[in-house]
DNA sequence: CGTATTTGACCCGCGC
DNA sequence: GCGCGGGTCAAATACG
């Protein structure tokens, strides 16, 4: 419908925390970064800088967990990219504005530049928050409309990509498109922005007045085009955690509404997060994360058991959906697909940005650099606890082995032939999304 | 039966 | 002070 683009809205910031996160803009039609600007990483997830692990996330929440990485944000937030490419932003100021793209197909709306990536960075916002070093934002850039493929091939999706190449590595890119104004067509590029308030888990009033001083992660993904799929009934992965949704709201400015979900692997937990779809890019699913899990990774269970409903396998759901399905489905799958909100997550951690004014959390969790200590890039691997992530997914029958592996090759590109497909973000299910698929 | 999703209403912050 | 927009709650509904 109709984009807002004038409007101006802050869609188009993207903040970073001072804690060096890095922001990244795209910039509607501006300003686009040919990818040669972009650092290049080779494949080799040792290389990575380790700035560009800063944005790994760790987690501005503050919780004592926020340290532990759920095994697939870590393959999405090494920020290696398999076969493709993968860009990093440099630490540099300089770099704010830069997305992370994989090389294929980063297109903005007004540039349209195959290959390219824009970063927009209209909004205040977004330059003020870009003070701070980047971390790594990284876009994933879906190939455009590829047609109704969905990317396959590893350059397409990052994740995908990455999960081939590296154990876990990959993450890509997250880019947090907050929204894009609009986009005149189906760009790819993403904001992020967390301008936004957040809200917190508390009751209405703490939720609301904490909304400015929250953290937020924003992570853009892209979305599979699976997500059609949830009409046929794809499975969506689910990531370690398990997500209730709570609400859908529409977004001023957005075609898309805006899905909320709250953790629902702990009752205390307050964690949440807040999956729309990028404005411009109908492809990108924008993530944002709120408050931090008070506890431990969910087991298997536990993550499956939020994404239950998720998964799309059923008819039911587009029955259901029908009525709506108009406005949209997005999220249910989205967000509530602990997969997806795994790769949000780590793509968030990785890519995201923190916002939030108070950089103590941030501080907490990252080091000077912004990376855990713990974190090493080759090794990627895993957290802490990674064990259990291990756990995770050995329990996981249907995924094979590297259940990145599955997620995307399922989810991106099985788009419908199997059910449980995991879809690595969850998020698939937007009215756009149903016809097209990327 | 239990759990998750959907949806309308309420509340609050922010901008004008 | 008012209105807008966003976020959350809670009841109803649907699904496994």
């Amino acid at each position: 419908m109709e984009n807002y683009r004038g409007e101006g809205d802050l869609n188009d910031i993207v903040r970073t925390r001072g804690g060096g996160p890095l922001s990244c803009v795209t910039s509607q039609g501006s300003d686009t970064v040919p990818t040669s600007s972009w650092q290049q990483f080779p494949s080799d997830p040792l290389t990575f800088p380790t700035s560009a692990m800063a944005g790994h996330g760790f987690n501005a929440f503050g919780d004592p967990f926020s340290r532990i990485r759920d095994p697939l944000l870590y393959e999405l937030d090494v920020g290696h990219v398999a076969a493709g490419k993968i860009y990093f932003s440099s630490p540099s100021s300089a770099d704010h504005r830069r997305i992370f793209s994989t090389s294929s197909t980063a297109v903005d709306d007004a540039s349209n530049f195959p290959g390219s990536t824009t970063i927009v960075g209209q909004s205040k916002l977004f330059e003020q928050d870009m003070r701070s070093p980047c971390n790594i934002l990284s876009r994933f850039q879906i190939s455009p409309l590829s047609s109704s493929k969905l990317p396959v091939s590893p350059c397409d999706l990052p994740m995908m990509a990455a999960t081939g190449v590296s154990p876990r590595g990959i993450k890509e890119p997250a880019v947090l498109p907050s929204d894009m104004i609009n986009a005149n067509t189906t760009s790819k590029s993403c904001l992020i922005d967390n301008t936004g308030p957040l809200q917190s888990s508390s009751p209405r009033n703490l939720g609301i007045k904490r909304r400015k001083s929250q953290v937020k992660k924003v992570v853009c993904i892209p979305a599979p085009a699976a997500a059609n799929s949830r009409s046929s009934g794809e499975v969506v992965p689910s990531d370690l955690w398990a997500w209730r949704k709570y609400g859908q709201k529409p977004i001023k400015g957005s075609p898309y509404p805006r899905g909320y979900y709250r953790c629902s692997s702990s009752k205390g937990c307050s964690a949440r997060k807040q999956v729309e779809r990028s404005r411009t890019d109908p492809n990108m699913l924008v993530i944002t994360y709120t408050s931090e899990h008070n506890h431990p990774w969910p087991t298997q269970r536990n993550a499956l058991a939020g994404s239950t409903r998720s998964q799309p396998s059923k008819p039911n759901n587009a029955s259901k959906i029908n009525p709506k399905d108009e406005e949209l489905k997005e999220n249910s799958n989205d967000a509530s697909s602990p997969t997806n909100a795994a790769a949000a997550t780590s793509t968030a951690s990785a890519s995201a940005k923190e916002e939030s004014d108070d950089t103590e959390k941030q501080l907490e969790m990252e080091d000077a650099d912004g990376i855990p200590q713990n974190y090493t890039p080759a090794s990627i691997p895993l957290p802490p606890d990674s064990q259990q992530a291990d756990d995770f997914f050995a329990e996981l029958d249907e995924i094979e082995t590297d259940p990145l592996t599955l997620m995307f090759a399922q989810g991106l590109s099985g788009s419908g032939k199997e059910k449980k497909t995991m879809n690595p973000f969850g998020l698939f299910d937007w009215p756009g999304n149903k016809n097209t698929s990327f």
